[in-house]
DNA sequence: TTTGGCCCTGACGCAAGGTCAACCTCCCAC
DNA sequence: GTGGGAGGTTGACCTTGCGTCAGGGCCAAA
């Protein structure tokens, strides 16, 4: 008679094992000697074996039990199954190296790479710390929402970039957001942007700025993250809508005011629609 | 401001998770409203986007909270470290594919296929299906224990039922064994069975039987198993060793009696000492 | 007024055991 | 006879990343 170090060293599975299969039925509880040891034969040691050949080849114990006493067709059904359940986890798993590949630490952490390059070249050219956070931001929200539209908008940022022009204007964007929101500076700096904004709009045509085209929720969410991470922003875009701009993200014209009523800058009530 | 189900849906996970990630510290615990509603802002959405991607890079969340801050060092090591396991659980899910596409229902649950095709032989031989399933039951003993050399063992075996008198043996056997213990014709089959094995002692050696190196505590191990699968086999053995002949898996001379003491003829103390 | 849809907390379940804790027993050496 | 070490016993909590109740609250629409 065997006692359960025995029969598990005979089958090659730890002692608790050997009690993890007791409790759940896998394996019939032996005879219990004097003392209350467990006393195997040793058709325990068969059966235990069997069990751990399915168990290795990773069926679960839920299945363990039936597949030891299926018929041909159950048994390769069941067999089947476990692949294809197998086959899954290793994908996923692969697709987990992929995706684990391409992790950068910091900024780039929820970004692919070309919008980590992106803020680099904003850097790059001097923009603050803090705006570059903001679009940072933005960036990550727009990247989990349409993450295959992201390689064309990054395009034509870059491009945008390259207009020393609109440089200029992040450049000025970023030391106005610097400024303390009462700072006097910052109406000054709401007046170049505008002059800025203007030009932009009669070189490229009206519709230039403003072709943005996201869904209305992700734009109000996007301009709440800027808002709260840029604290300047507020006043700014408050003093920008005196000078007939307004939004954040999506930057238009005021609207003539024919229709009654205010018009609610950022109605965050849209803010409550996700896509689900 | 954003309900959690909003939040969640930003950020591409579920509810549960983000309660999750509030329980287990990942994410801060929101204001809450009037109701005890969690109210999220923006930037939570930002904050469960980065934790979401590195969940799903397969970084555990235990790793998450700090790799979330960590150095680009840091981070490369953490990855890396990830990377392996992840590989390493790729490769595990591979074998077990592997395994898995060899097994059969039945007989062969924990065999290789060669021992699977030696006991149809057997059946196809005629003999027995109580002495095909003690002898299954020893090759899976034989293959958890020593699987490299089943094969070899096989070949042997094979070679011996190619000789007719080698399967009339196993034939004599198996009705022998299908006689009640009692039965006055086993003392028949033994006087059979010894004759034979004398006569094959006699043509191949006489250590053609008792070649047999395996290691004693496994042959104990498997003529314990044969003699509970067999209930004739106990008193045929007694028959047999009247005749000459003693043991089970492996078939020796019986000792001539120059020492004292009785031997016992199966030793369950030495059962008791596995290969650990 | 009911119904539906969101939210809350708390707790169990899963796969396959690992790892204590607290205790017993046997065997060997001193 | 006593101490140590290597076995054994049960029981219960820990792991991962949530899913899924159970039981209840709130509000708005029909």
């Amino acid at each position: 008679m065997l006692t359960i170090g025995e029969l598990a060293s005979y089958a090659g599975v730890s002692v608790r094992t050997v009690r993890h299969y007791h409790a759940k039925g896998l394996l019939p509880e032996p005879e219990r000697d004097h003392l209350g040891y467990r006393r195997y034969d040793a058709g325990a040691v068969v059966e235990l074996i069997r069990i751990r050949t399915l168990t290795r080849a990773g069926v679960p114990l839920a299945r363990t039990r039936e597949l030891l006493r299926a018929g041909e067709e159950e048994f390769a059904a069941a067999v089947a199954d476990i692949d294809r359940r197998l086959e899954a986890e290793i994908r996923q798993r692969q697709r987990r190296r992929e995706h684990l590949a391409g992790l950068t630490a910091g900024d780039g952490l929820a970004l692919p790479p070309e919008v980590a390059g992106y803020l680099a070249r904003l850097r790059e050219l001097g923009v603050g710390e803090r705006l570059v956070r903001a679009e940072r931001d933005g960036w990550v929200l727009l990247a989990a929402h349409a993450p295959e539209r992201v390689a064309e908008w990054i395009a034509r940022k870059r491009e945008q970039l390259a207009d020393p022009r609109l440089a200029g204007f992040y450049l000025t964007l970023g030391r106005a957001l610097d400024h303390a929101p009462d700072d006097p500076r910052t109406a000054e700096r709401a007046d170049e942007l505008a002059a800025w904004l203007t030009r932009l709009a009669e070189e490229k045509g009206e519709d230039y700025l403003g072709d943005v085209d996201l869904e209305p929720p992700l734009i109000t969410l996007m301009d709440a993250r800027a808002l709260d991470t840029l604290p300047a922003a507020r006043r700014l875009i408050e003093l920008l809508r005196e000078r007939g701009w307004t939004g954040w993200t999506k930057l238009e014209r005021v609207p003539p005011p024919t229709q009654r009523g205010v018009c609610e800058p950022f109605p965050t009530s849209s803010l409550r629609k996700g896509w689900s």
